[in-house]
DNA sequence: TGACCGATGAAT
DNA sequence: TTCATCGGTCAT
């Protein structure tokens, strides 16, 4: 594990306040075939029982076999699931026990590993490789069986990476959850506003640069 | 022609 | 969410 290895504490707040200094950070992936990494370029916050957009919803607490339960434990552990019944999603799991939040990784920016990468991917193209929750999990060999790991201490780490000033950095609605009534337009997806690495530039353009992060209460 | 890009529809 | 496909654009 290397020293710059984010440590529990970082994750022990609210989830928007954790998708934002997300931003810049470097995912690793560690494998038999190699290492691949990425650094963050665009998440989502999901912000407990009292949003209607996240997993956790109106939910009290864990429940025998649910893939929720684990967003009830402590921030810094893997929150990994299946999405069309064919894709991955990964998560990390924000706040402290009994507050059952998580930030959604929705691109990086290759960095190390590229040829694994591509590999994994089947894709020549850069831009293609981790620009999509699907697509990073594909490339990283992120799965269902690291479902709850923890991201202080094992194959998959976040470490230290660029600081993004908030002049670089805007808040957005949420992909693809329109489903979420009034929730579907809170800002809780960030991204770093000039990166050619994002899933979709969908309102980017529109959106408002901002620097008040206290929306993630 | 060929590379590239955004929009669209399909599968799941 | 991702992929295949189809136009339109631009450069050779």
């Amino acid at each position: 594990m290397d020293d710059n290895t984010l440590d529990r504490e970082f994750y022990m707040e609210g989830a928007a306040a954790v998708a934002r200094k997300l931003l810049g950070k470097i995912l690793i992936s560690r494998s038999p075939e190699g290492e691949t990494s990425g650094m963050i370029t665009e998440t989502e916050a999901y912000a407990g029982r009292e949003d209607a957009a996240c997993h956790a919803y109106k939910r009290q607490s864990p429940s025998a076999g649910h893939r929720t339960n684990i967003m009830f434990g402590p921030g810094g552990y893997a929150y990994v699931y299946l999405i069309y019944g064919m894709y991955r999603c990964f998560n990390v799991v924000t706040n402290i026990r009994g507050l059952p939040e998580a930030v959604l990784i929705r691109a990086l920016e290759p960095r190390d590993g590229v040829k694994l990468m591509r590999s994994r991917r089947n894709t020549a193209k850069l831009k293609d490789l981790c620009g999509g929750p699907g697509k990073l999990c594909q490339a990283l060999d992120i799965t269902l069986a690291d479902y709850g790991a923890d991201l202080c201490g094992g194959r998959i780490s976040v470490t230290q990476g660029e600081d993004v000033p908030d002049g670089a950095a805007l808040a957005t609605r949420r992909i693809n959850i329109d489903y979420a009534g009034e929730a579907s337009g809170f800002p809780y997806r960030f991204v770093i506003k000039e990166s050619d690495f994002l899933s979709t530039r969908r309102y980017v353009k529109r959106a408002r640069r901002k620097t008040d992060l206290s929306l993630g209460a």
